[in-house]
DNA sequence: ACCCTGATGTCAGTTCGTGACATCACCTTA
DNA sequence: TAAGGTGATGTCACGAACTGACATCAGGGT
């Protein structure tokens, strides 16, 4: 027989969802939770870097696929569509698991401190694709700048799937979300062109 | 006579500062900062929220800016542009302190920590953004798209700004950024279309 | 002269997060 | 099967981050 329960980390982020949850994140101390999940604070620390962290989960295999998938896609594919295939191997991921994405998601929007996380965690994605368009020859600043323009294009349509009343899936909020961006884009020529406040003499495309 | 010196806000971020360049961020206590500008701990957390907080100056005219600018920007020009001008307006701030921010940079990008609160910062001016966006009638996701992907570039454009060696000005890295941005979005409709390997069956614009 | 206000100081206390060392079921290997 | 190594956990001590409550006192108004 064991000596201690198995699979301490479950517990740990079992008891913290169900503690930020029920009494918000402030309002939990670290020792609630190691309590709750039959632990020592001590045995917390080691499994996560802080107090945040247990709602992130560290198998997390988001990135992994972000990068295969972007590896993957055909060579002469432009960048944002490489990004629209790697967000949408990724989608799974969160629509196998949406009930618990969305409570999480509850938590997270009830406190600062976790946005702050959550925002470098999608910062740490935008640069593993960066690095994956890089690879594939994208020159370095064209990379870095498609890979912020997906993952600002993944926030949105995230947030909206989260909070979607007609629970469509998370891949067709990410593909209406990105044919809204390129709609967004797209008219700018011309309509630049007739600005008569022009003021750097150069709104136009290069 | 005054029963303190003045300004003690400015000698904690002037302390902090000097004191997180030179010994890093995590190696300096708030007793430390506070002690260096002759106040105590307490007063300290008085002036600012956290140890973080007083890198990003609380009079930071950078939300108003944005704000106003995109109110200003003539009716008819699409979103991109009043972002493309908001941002240019807002340069300025940065330019004119050049080397306060280079050296305030040089910090953040030593501390993982401090990069947490600076992707929250900006994030934060693109929720200002979209706000103004909607206030000119933008419908609502349209306007959150166009605000992320303008702070997208504005991160891209800003972190080049800082590291180019040439010095070129922060409103020209970011022009230039933005038309890269276009560049990467527009091609994509009509070379998505003769991809092979669709798997969505919509990979087309609507 | 009196009182109010605002910025600061003082102090006690909670919580976060870490280093150092102890324990002990389980596994390996001879 | 006995010896020893390993890894996950417990125990303890502690510094540093924050916070609430109350005290102080120059300056400004009445």
């Amino acid at each position: 027989m064991s000596r201690w329960e198995p699979d301490a980390r479950g517990r740990l982020e079992k008891a913290a969802l169900e503690l930020y949850n029920h009494q918000g994140f402030d309002a939990t101390t670290v020792a609630e939770i190691a309590t709750r999940a039959g632990v020592t604070e001590r045995t917390f620390y080691r499994h996560f870097a802080d107090k945040r962290e247990v709602l992130f989960p560290g198998d997390n295999p988001l990135a992994d696929i972000l990068a295969d998938a972007s590896a993957a896609a055909p060579v002469p594919l432009p960048p944002l569509e490489v990004i629209t295939r790697a967000l949408t191997e990724a989608a799974p991921v969160f629509e196998e698991r949406a009930d618990l994405v969305r409570q999480r998601q509850a938590v997270i929007a009830a406190n600062p401190e976790l946005q702050e996380r959550e925002l470098a965690k999608l910062a740490a994605f935008a640069s593993t694709l960066a690095h994956a368009l890089r690879e594939r020859g994208l020159e370095s600043i064209t990379a870095a700048l498609a890979a912020e323009i997906g993952i600002a294009a993944f926030k949105v349509a995230f947030e909206r799937w989260v909070n979607d009343p007609d629970r469509h899936s998370l891949v067709q909020h990410i593909r209406e979300t990105l044919d809204t961006a390129r709609h967004l884009i797209a008219p700018a020529e011309h309509v630049a062109a007739t600005d008569g406040l022009s003021f750097t003499g150069q709104e136009g495309v290069a």
